[in-house]
DNA sequence: GCGGTTCTGGAACAGGTGGTCAAAAAACCC
DNA sequence: GGGTTTTTTGACCACCTGTTCCAGAACCGC
């Protein structure tokens, strides 16, 4: 019977992703991630192999997290579904402003940025993590239309990706010390964008 | 009489600005340096001083080649300024599409996400950069609405922070490897966005 | 040619990097 | 206790990193 392990593989890759969201992948050393993880170089090959492939795990670990937050934020009944689009986004938002003496910012664009022009691993989940996030927000905005809340004629998939697109913006001026108040007047503008539903000639 | 040096100080700066703006800050090495510049080790150490000055005097190099190709682009009379903002904006779109075997990219955005968040120059160059970015753009859509050719009710400075924001996510999703396709569909709907002249009661 | 000044490049340096390795440890079975 | 299996750890390894150093080079004036 073999010794078993001594520490929870999900809670070791957690401590990795965070230790990589904040400095990435280059900057970061083995040493970061004993210190981060609490287990011996020799325990964080055995488990996950080498330092590239725990990267990956990490990175798909923060991009199941991403979704599930979007879900959870945007998944619900039509009716609803633009207020909830107006929090989430202005969630997104506040979240992107700079907290003094905070690394934040978002793994996704670090990655991307980082690594997606030299390597095709990180490249193909970047894009799927991008197209996932689009998707929830592309479906929320179909089930705001159904329920009458935005214009039913307006193509979904565009609203969508526009959205994401101008949510990543943010994140940028945001790590770039861009104030909230302007942040936020970006998201509001971005929400006012969404075409409202044509008044009815009575 | 010292001995003269054998280099362009610009070209050398061009040269490593290159090399910064594909590998980032981390991931490159001094003998990176060295073979994109083609100086020996001690002769960009005298010349620049250490690895970080030298990114800092190209991080510089390549905010005023950004900033002077928007105004290129964006400056000129009153007339015709709408046209101009669309063109720049097209531009950085088709700009952002992946092309193969080519390392694109700004380094505008790869500095900021990899640095800036711990290191105060390249923060402060990151926010400089994009307010200066901001300006040029707010200034042609002020433009614009001189001539009439946009509602000049909206208010300029909103109108062109999210124009940067847009293209700044533009960007990241075109690394990401998003179809040169869409992300045109996010420009035009952006410049589609923009508030034109209401039509007068006739 | 000599002297003075600065430039050049790559060897040398101290420290860091990702990965390997083997002794000890932890578990179960006989 | 011995045997077997896997895990743990950190010393060790070959190589890399950013920086320093200095012998030789390039220039001018005497």
């Amino acid at each position: 019977m073999a010794r078993p392990r001594t520490f929870d593989e999900h809670a070791v890759i957690a401590a990795a992703r965070e230790q990589f969201r904040r400095t990435g992948y280059a900057a970061t050393s083995i040493d970061d991630l004993v210190r981060a993880t609490g287990l011996g170089k020799g325990s964080l090959y055995g488990a996950f192999g080498d330092k590239h492939a725990l990267f990956l795990r990490a990175y798909d670990d923060y991009r199941d997290h991403a979704v599930d937050t979007a879900r959870a934020e945007l998944e619900g009944p039509d009716a609803g579904a633009l207020d909830r689009i107006r929090a989430y986004v202005a969630r997104v938002s506040c979240d992107s402003a700079l907290v003094p003496g905070e690394e934040c910012g978002c793994m996704l664009s670090k990655a991307t940025v980082e690594l997606a022009g030299s390597d095709d691993d990180v490249a193909a989940r970047s894009l799927e993590s991008f197209e996932l996030l689009e998707a929830v927000l592309v479906a929320a905005i179909e089930q705001a239309q159904a329920a009458g809340e935005l214009d039913s004629g307006a193509d979904a998939g565009r609203l969508g990706v526009s959205l994401l697109a101008t949510l990543r913006g943010i994140e940028l001026l945001g790590r770039a010390g861009k104030p909230a108040a302007a942040l936020d007047a970006i998201a509001e503008d971005a929400l006012a964008g969404l075409p409202a539903v044509a008044v009815a000639d009575a």
